[in-house]
RNA sequence: GGCGAGAUAGCCAAGUGGUAAGGCCGGGCUCUGCAAAAGCUCUAUCGCGGGUUCGAUUCCCGCUCUCGCCUCCA
């Protein structure tokens, strides 16, 4: 499999450094909130590309974080009247269920924050002495960023020109250190922290954000690992930060690959609150969308481009047109699989771990290889309709049926794509409305049509509706 | 101001130095008592101006516009 390196600037071949297991970590969610569907294009993304590195026939070995302890998680747990675990648990939990609905993967290792506290003191102390760090005199840490050379590689800091403040965020604190881009490692306890703080070796306080990540990914993958992935927002400061404090403490170079992901916009801006366009999953499932359909949308562009997630249509209606959209190809893609699986004489739907064992693309070898090259998704989704077009299921003997239709399942596990179930629901419909399609039917048959229509739009009237087809009629909810 | 990404049909979005995948929407057709569903099918010369080339949407230059980042946002 070939991916973008941010490093090196250039698409390169992946394998395993042991020859093995590809062992990567991912940058997670800071547990202070509902994550957004923005959070979710990284992590979509990030689960196609191991689902995609695993059916090519890499084992993998993915560490994601938790951070339940910065600035926002202290701050906001004590508006809420809550301690910080009970806090960022809750948040958690809700992540992860966010998760689950969008048929994410679990990595391996889920590391919290708060919990690997000794392993970055000791990685602090570690600093401190190879001369790479220094005590302010309120007790905070600093990493010394002019004692690194190869600070701002990743990305090419010495073409930039900083502008002081940009971001508007110049931290209180900043006035302790040497330089201004020297960061913290370890932040000295304040009043509005409350209970939260820690003991440290240079007095009580918390550790600083991008350490946690420098800290787990050594505790779990060593110094040096196969890739490092997180949104494009991360590449400066915090993966800039990480590699400093990594590279220094360690003496290796800290990943092999580094994989970003690029911004969800809504409705050709960015997402934010005061704009009105901030979403999250729960949401869109309450405005009637399923994940699935999310994920479909958040997968329709190139990572490496930014994807316009169109939530409003021309009137300006909060529509969700490319919910809609996705919805309609899903029934598609649904449709065809369900044709094939009464075909193929198959006792079940191929799955993620037959998709792993046989690993046979049949018609959708150029789908797959698409996501081999740069995980192209979009190109994958369209190689997919397009093989759909040229399969011609009625006329595919048995064995040939099984063979696509296990082909047709390894690119859409790769996508992770949940298809809405296909198959007619009548059984799924009250008695009452089940009652009123057979005597409709009966009317139908006996070309009673006044009968018929009218039986029709009482269905209708209880939510229902009916589709005709060849041999009978299937009742679906009505949309 | 610096760095970076990008401008492809009504919308979303691939791709290529030799006249442009796919999805949605819309139109047409088939099927059908009607309708729905389903299937088939139709719709672009690739932001603007130059240049290189036998030939550019694809390479180079300029312009316009959009978006992202610029110390704790995926």
């Amino acid at each position: 499999m070939k991916l973008f390196d941010t490093m090196t600037r250039e698409v390169r071949e992946l394998s395993p450094r042991d020859g093995k297991i590809f062992r990567f970590y991912c940058c997670g969610p800071t547990v202070y909130g509902p994550a957004h569907i923005g959070n979710f294009r990284t992590f979509v993304l990030q689960d196609v590309f191991r689902r995609t590195l695993e059916l090519s026939g890499v084992k993998t070995f993915h560490v994601r974080n938790l951070t339940d302890v910065d600035d926002k998680t202290i701050r906001d747990s004590q508006a809420d009247g809550r301690s910080l675990k009970e806090f960022t648990d809750f948040w958690g939990d809700r992540f992860h269920d966010d998760c689950a609905k969008l048929n994410l993967l679990p990595p391996h290792v889920e590391p919290s924050a708060v919990e690997h506290i000794p392993h970055q003191i000791e990685m602090i102390r570690d600093l401190m002495e190879k001369g790479h760090a220094y005590a302010s005199e309120d007790g905070s840490v600093y990493y010394k960023v002019a004692s690194f050379d190869h600070y701002g590689r990743l990305s090419r800091l010495d073409q930039r020109e900083l502008r002081e403040g940009a971001s508007g965020a110049i931290a209180d604190d900043e006035y302790e250190k040497d330089s201004a881009s020297d960061f913290a490692l370890w932040k000295a306890r304040r009043d509005e922290d409350g209970i939260n703080f820690w003991e440290s070796p240079w007095g009580q306080g918390r550790p600083g954000w991008h350490l946690e990540c420098s800290a787990m990914c050594r505790e779990y993958l060593g110094d040096t690992f196969d890739l490092h992935s997180g949104g494009v927002d991360l590449v400066f400061p915090h993966h800039e930060n990480e590699i400093a404090q990594s590279e220094a403490c360690t003496g290796h170079h800290m990943a092999d690959h580094w994989f970003h992901l690029t911004h969800l916009l809504v409705d050709g801006g960015k997402m934010s609150k005061s704009v009105g366009n901030f979403y999250t999953l729960s949401q869109l499932i309450g405005a009637g969308f399923s994940p699935a359909e999310l994920r479909y949308a958040l997968i329709s562009a190139n990572y490496r481009q930014p994807l316009n997630f169109v939530a409003k249509d021309t009137e300006g209606n909060e529509t969700f047109p490319a919910l809609l959209g996705a919805r309609q190809a899903l029934q598609r893609l649904a449709k065809f699989e369900g044709s094939l699986l009464v075909k193929s004489a198959l006792a079940k739907m191929p799955d993620y771990e037959s998709a792993l064992q046989l690993r046979d693309t049949a018609s959708f070898t150029a789908a797959f290889e698409a996501l081999l090259n740069d995980l192209n998704t979009p190109d994958a989704l369209g190689r997919i309709f397009t093989a759909i077009k040229s399969i011609s299921i009625e006329s595919l003997s048995v064995e040939e049926a099984a063979r696509e239709l296990r082909g047709f399942r390894l690119v859409i596990e790769a996508l992770g794509l949940d298809l809405p179930a296909s198959g007619g629901p009548v059984e799924e419909a009250p008695a009452e409305v089940v009652k009123l399609a057979a005597e409709r039917w009966a009317a139908k048959q006996a070309k009673n049509w006044s009968d018929s229509d009218r039986l029709r739009d009482e269905i209708a009237a209880a939510g229902w509706e009916i589709k005709d087809t060849k041999e009978g009629y299937t009742l679906c909810p009505k949309s």
